[in-house]
DNA sequence: TAAATAGTGTCTATCAGACAGTATTAT
DNA sequence: ATAATACTGTCTGATAGACACTATTTA
């Protein structure tokens, strides 16, 4: 593999060891969602070695003709129909995972950059028997690769920003209303949060405004539809002290 | 779920798209250090193309033989000869860099694994015409690539764990006095700090302790030496709580 | 003894956490 | 009326931020 793709003859002085020996460079999607009030992460099945018939991520390689951040994407899109879900990245990823035993891929050496994506609740995935979601704590053990690792990650990594902005409510389709997002934090934390003092501390971090609107589900008092304020982030007081300080520089 | 991962013939029903087209990755370094009581960072001028003469992060491409985090040490040894850093990822770019314009290398895609190094002041480094530290806000407006963009988000995850976090103190060789600390916190942050906050705060998130010794430098009263307890990082209270919350299961 | 630097204590406003009852709807 | 769900207010302990003086050394 020489990876000669220079458009012109640009080589005057270049870089002493290019062309350098290239890499395979895959992207692996958490995509996450609110499953039956528990936080449930997207698996498939592998058809094809290595790690044939294991879980793992649904990921593909990165192909030269696209931005990095459109693999992650283009993977979601062929292999469960999803299109328009908020989209982070979160590290990269090689072999040998940090303490671990055998290695990202038995193929060779291959980076791959973790993305964690918010998939609303409800949204319709092409789900089957080798495509499905999973509770996060149903999950398998044994993931292929090191993707254990990287859905415990992406799971701290959500969890981390639930303590300090709304990026959760990526997870709710709008309008949704307050015991939504209750149980949606609740879900995230895995944590029982006081009602009371979640909803004053939501409100007050401003991040949400009324539609004006209820939805009647039922029996009981109907609840007031909200819907996220453009741009808004940061929840607690601190951490909008936090991003105020970083941001206003 | 049959999870057989053959390290002998492997390719009966391979991934359809193998093998795929491989890319070039690089690891750039923002290597980070005290300047005269300013944020310093190494900044290296190309010899070759492209952007032959500009400055630049030091990096170099990763080799297929090498763990990905051993990258941006051999390039920080073998350009300014520092070994023994504290590192950390910060994230993954690639060409196009969002919302600019010229593409992150000429050759071809390339995606570059950006890092954080910090370097305790004071740390010798093989510094030349075309190699050496800059304060951060003296630095050249136009890097090479989109390593302007990599450099500020470095900067910015150095001052986020600033709130949070004891991270600086690796810009510091131990044994420090707390008068050098507040100066390095002052210099990350680009911020006056309450001396006297700053050290109750400090203190109170039990991240130092004393050697039992004082340094005396000059006139004025000598300063009690401290080192780091190994392990301890969270500086703030909410930030302790968080911590707390999030390893805690 | 003057100049330089290291070190210390209090008050206040804000916020997170604990806690229980009222309001509105469907059946 | 009953059951179910939505909604609300107060108190307390902890903490961040504001603020100015004393202590110890060298020259």
């Amino acid at each position: 593999m020489t990876g000669d793709q220079p458009p012109e003859p640009v080589m005057a002085r270049d870089e002493p060891a290019w062309p350098p020996m290239p890499l395979h460079v895959a992207v692996d999607v958490v995509a996450l969602t609110l499953l039956d009030d528990r936080l449930g992460v997207l698996l498939w099945r592998r058809p094809y070695a290595p790690f044939e018939g294991t879980w793992a991520l649904p990921g593909t390689f990165s192909r030269p003709d696209e931005g990095l951040d459109a693999s992650p994407r283009r993977a979601l899109q062929s292999k469960a129909g999803l299109a328009d879900v908020v989209m982070e990245q979160l590290a990269t990823y090689d072999q040998p995972p940090r303490g671990s035993a055998p290695g990202r891929d038995p193929r060779g050496r291959v980076v791959s950059v973790a993305y964690l994506a918010l998939v609303p609740d409800g949204t319709q995935v092409a789900s089957s028997e080798d495509l499905r979601w999973f509770p996060v704590e149903d999950a398998p053990e044994e993931l292929a690769f090191d993707h254990g690792r990287i859905l415990a990650d992406g799971v701290e990594r959500l969890q981390a920003k639930a303590h300090y902005s709304s990026l959760p409510l990526a997870l709710l389709p709008e309008p949704f209303t307050l015991p939504e997002v209750h149980a949606l934090y609740e879900a995230v934390l895995a944590q029982d949060l006081d009602v009371r003092n979640f909803r004053r501390d939501l409100l007050a971090a401003g991040v949400l405004e009324e539609t004006g609107d209820t939805r009647v589900a039922g029996p009981g008092r109907p609840a007031r539809l909200y819907r996220r304020r453009e741009g808004a982030f940061a929840v607690t007081a601190e951490e909008r002290r936090v991003a105020d300080r970083i941001r206003g520089r």
